[in-house]
RNA sequence: GGCCAGGUGGCAGAGUGGUCAUGCAGCGGCCUGCAAAGCCGUGUACGCCGGUUCGAUUCCGACCCUGGCCUCCA
């Protein structure tokens, strides 16, 4: 089956089709490095990461571009205010970006550009934009001439004569409209900056992704991703001066945007606050889970961030972790199911996919407890089916990859003393065995105030750690 | 104010013109020394008002409410 995107630009679900069968093009607009990153941040390179991995399946080479915005003015303040190298800045938060995606079980994109490492890429085009009377200097300053691009506008839905009228916000001397953007502007000694033909200074916000999607992908992409809060300005910016400075050529051919985490009821953002890190929120829970939950909402859709939502989403795992661990002895390869396969070409549906994923569970459990006690061939092979189904849904969304005893074992990214729970497990086992219950519930207390919980079943005793 | 999304059972969250989402929680039962886990059973859900239709949660219109963008933002 194809896939089926929804495109923001188009405003409707469209077949995709690669504009090269053998180069499919991926970019995603990644994080600026100054500080960390809060969950919602995580929501766009999560879902496109499954995206990313529907697509490798579909096509024999998919490019996937994820880039790193070196160069901010927050950063600049950043270094100030911490009396640091603007690098010293970038490095770290890079490396905990890195740290925090691979937690969450995100692949690396084939491609990492940063912004940094482009700047020439970046005169270039902007040379180009001038050349083409897409562009003026002004005041040390390049900006876009936005009247210069008949489609300003339209990704967003914005009519661009309000948009040059509408004067919100002060605006620039220089500017020969409201709506004109920065592509170039002048550093003082003590910023980062590089000589130009308009004096040294450093790129504006927008026009470092249309040069390294350039650069690495090609004037005309097949997917640009990003989440619905870049639409306007950022996207609609890219696809002017991307266009503007390549000719006409179609800048992105379709336009991806996740919904907003909310938290509390507004949307999660640095400016208000209320912001959950990844990096905390990785020290109390299962970083599975936090993948979970993010999954488990359509990804245009709105998902409100809470405790709940984690307690569930680890409860659902608890589960699935725990059928799997009931067919340890099942021997099974990944194969990922029709019926999950299907959900992801519909518009990356993962709350669909995940539906199929707990019923193929729950089916292996009653077939479990309906089957007679040693499992005949054909019961066998129908668990080492289901088990192969959610193995491979596992694979498709980035679940369900690590061992259940690990699973049951871990809380946040400890782990508890083992060795001392055994111990005291052997000692509930002599207990039982002399039909001491009250010793055994006095031992089976003192593990749940450690935070362990125990199961007695017809295999001996086992345990897990109780997680939030 | 302009432009976009949405309003589904206690909660989370899909979907559909006419028997099922799925998960979490609850309740009853089975199992268990007791638990836990698991299994079985259990819920007159689709913002409000009209319209179209044999039939609407699903299509159309109005209204109310919520969130996002319009400024840095995933």
């Amino acid at each position: 089956m194809p896939i089926s995107l929804y495109d923001s630009f188009a405003r409707r679900l469209r077949p995709f089709e690669p504009f090269d069968p053998a180069r499919v093009t991926m970019y995603l607009c990644g994080p600026t490095v100054y500080s960390y990153v809060h969950i919602g941040n995580a929501r766009g390179p999560v879902v496109f990461d499954v995206l990313v991995k529907l697509l490798r399946r579909h096509h024999p080479r998919v490019v996937y571009a994820r880039n790193i915005t070196d160069v901010d003015d927050k950063i600049n303040a950043a270094a100030l205010e911490q009396g640091v190298p603007i690098e010293r800045i970038t490095s770290h938060y890079t490396a905990v970006y890195h740290e925090d995606m691979a937690a969450l079980g995100i692949a690396p994109p084939d491609v990492e550009p940063h912004a940094t490492e482009h700047i020439g890429q970046i005169i270039a085009m902007i040379e180009a934009l001038i050349a083409g009377g897409h562009a003026y200097a002004a005041e040390g300053h390049v900006l876009f001439d936005v009247a210069t691009y008949a489609d300003y506008g339209r990704l967003s839905g914005r009519d661009p004569d309000e948009l040059i009228a509408g004067a919100r916000v002060e605006v620039a001397p220089y500017k020969k409209n409201p709506a004109d953007f920065v592509l170039w502007k002048p550093s003082t000694p003590e910023l980062p900056g590089w000589d130009s033909p308009w004096g040294r200074g450093r790129p504006g916000w927008h026009i470092e992704c249309s040069a390294m999607s350039a650069a690495h992908l090609g004037e005309t992409i097949d997917i640009h991703a990003g989440g619905v809060d870049l639409q306007f300005p950022h996207h609609e910016n890219e696809i002017a001066q991307s266009t503007c400075a390549h000719g006409g050529a179609t800048f992105a051919r379709w336009w991806l945007h996740n919904g907003m985490l909310t938290f509390d009821g507004a949307k999660m953002s640095k400016s208000l606050g209320n912001v959950e890190r990844i990096h905390e929120l990785l020290k109390r829970h299962p970083a599975e889970a936090l993948r979970y939950a993010l999954l488990s909402a359509h990804y245009r859709q709105p998902l409100d961030w809470s405790d709940g939502l984690i307690e569930q989403s680890v409860r659902t795992l608890d589960r699935l972790y725990g059928t799997l661990r009931d067919l340890a002895g099942v021997a099974a390869a990944p194969a990922i199911p029709a019926d999950v396969e299907a959900a992801l070409e519909d518009d990356l549906n993962t709350p669909v996919a995940l539906a199929a994923v707990n019923t193929y569970a729950r089916q292996a459990r009653q077939l479990l407890t309906e089957a007679p006690a040693p499992l005949g061939h054909e019961a066998r092979a129908e668990l080492a089916a289901i088990k192969s189904a959610l193995l491979g849904a596992g694979v498709a969304l980035g679940l369900l990859q690590q061992d259940p005893e690990a699973w049951f074992k871990q809380v946040g990214g400890e782990t508890v003393d083992a060795a001392r729970v055994e111990t005291m497990l052997a000692e509930r086992r002599s207990a039982r065995a002399a039909r001491d219950f009250a010793r055994a519930d006095a031992i089976r207390n003192e593990l749940a105030s450690m935070g362990v919980t125990i199961e007695d079943g017809p295999q001996g005793t086992r345990w897990s750690v109780a997680k939030s």
